[in-house]
DNA sequence: CTTTACAGTTCTAAAAACGAACTGTCAATT
DNA sequence: AATTGACAGTTCGTTTTTAGAACTGTAAAG
């Protein structure tokens, strides 16, 4: 699959992979939020190979996520900061960290924690419904198709008219 | 960097990227979240490569996120399924999806949408403060060290100690 | 007895990532 | 005046991953 497709793809989930699906876009953009702006200071935090990580910002200005600022003439040089595209890519972080602090802690428990400024308090993020305030779980929730869902099935492979379950012990 | 390095990391979100974080692999998740739980299914929603897909499921059975269950003998089979670990990453999904929902649609709309089956409507996923249950921005976050923060900062560049700013337009 | 469903494994070619060195501008140091 | 260091990249040869297609093996169905 050539990666690029994924953002024409109708699925949502697709096209963000496109954008934030791999390794090192995800490591640059917790640099993002921990407040990393310059190139080295990227380079220098992650140890990624200067090459990918040019490759990666220019990406991501590209898509939106990060804005290039410069911040000094002369050797010109720029400053990359999230835009509001970016910004909003924070559930997903928090959404990460937590499934980390869950399970992937050893016994000395988080790396880190997080306060919340309004209320004072560490806390952990909770996803809820915009309806009804309720958390969210996989099972509660029915998909269905929306507007924008493929009309034409033809990229994916047809499906088989013929699936009869040869044994079923499932 | 050797990537399963960064399961070693002390950051959550490393910890998860070395889990989760590249781009087949967070197809498959969604492929298991829309219930498909067999190689072929896997194989053909998604053209990934037969290889590529064993060793991506080789690794998630491993990390406790899929268990591997015969649905039958004589040719053994088996079906992948969400553990309780791999249902909790369902909030990482649904951030993922909301923000290519918002952010990357085309004209038609969202391709998908969800309902919530307790209150019956078509939703959003809000993140929210787990202690005062308002949503959360990362601007209202503050991030400090935990009892699991690294101790001895060996393994990063060590800080130079002269870092005394050139210039300062920024 | 040939085909099909299914779950992989094996192999070679192509693409991506790594690692180290190099480019270029300017300030500060010697 | 020459050298060093900060900074933001680019270039290039090597290694690792991924793609793509074919092959293996069991058993039911036609």
């Amino acid at each position: 699959m050539r990666w690029d497709a994924l953002e024409e793809e109708p699925c949502s989930m697709a096209r963000t992979i496109g954008v934030i699906g791999d390794r090192w876009t995800l490591l640059i953009l917790r640099e993002c939020f921990l407040r990393t702006r310059r190139f080295e200071g990227f380079q220098s935090a992650l140890g990624i190979t200067r090459h990918l990580l040019a490759e990666r910002l220019k990406k991501l200005v590209r898509q939106g996520v990060l804005r290039r600022i410069p911040y000094q003439e002369a050797p010109k040089r720029h400053e990359y900061i999230l835009t509001q595209k970016g910004l909003d890519l924070y559930p997903i972080m928090m959404a990460i960290v937590h499934w980390g602090d869950t399970h992937m802690v050893d016994t000395r428990g988080r790396p880190l924690l997080h306060q919340h400024r309004k209320c004072g308090k560490n806390f952990d993020p909770v996803m809820v419904c915009s309806e009804c305030n309720e958390p969210l779980s996989a099972k509660e929730v029915h998909t269905h198709p929306g507007p924008g869902a493929r009309s034409t099935p033809a990229i994916t492979a047809p499906e088989k008219p013929k699936a009869k379950a040869r044994r079923s012990t499932a």
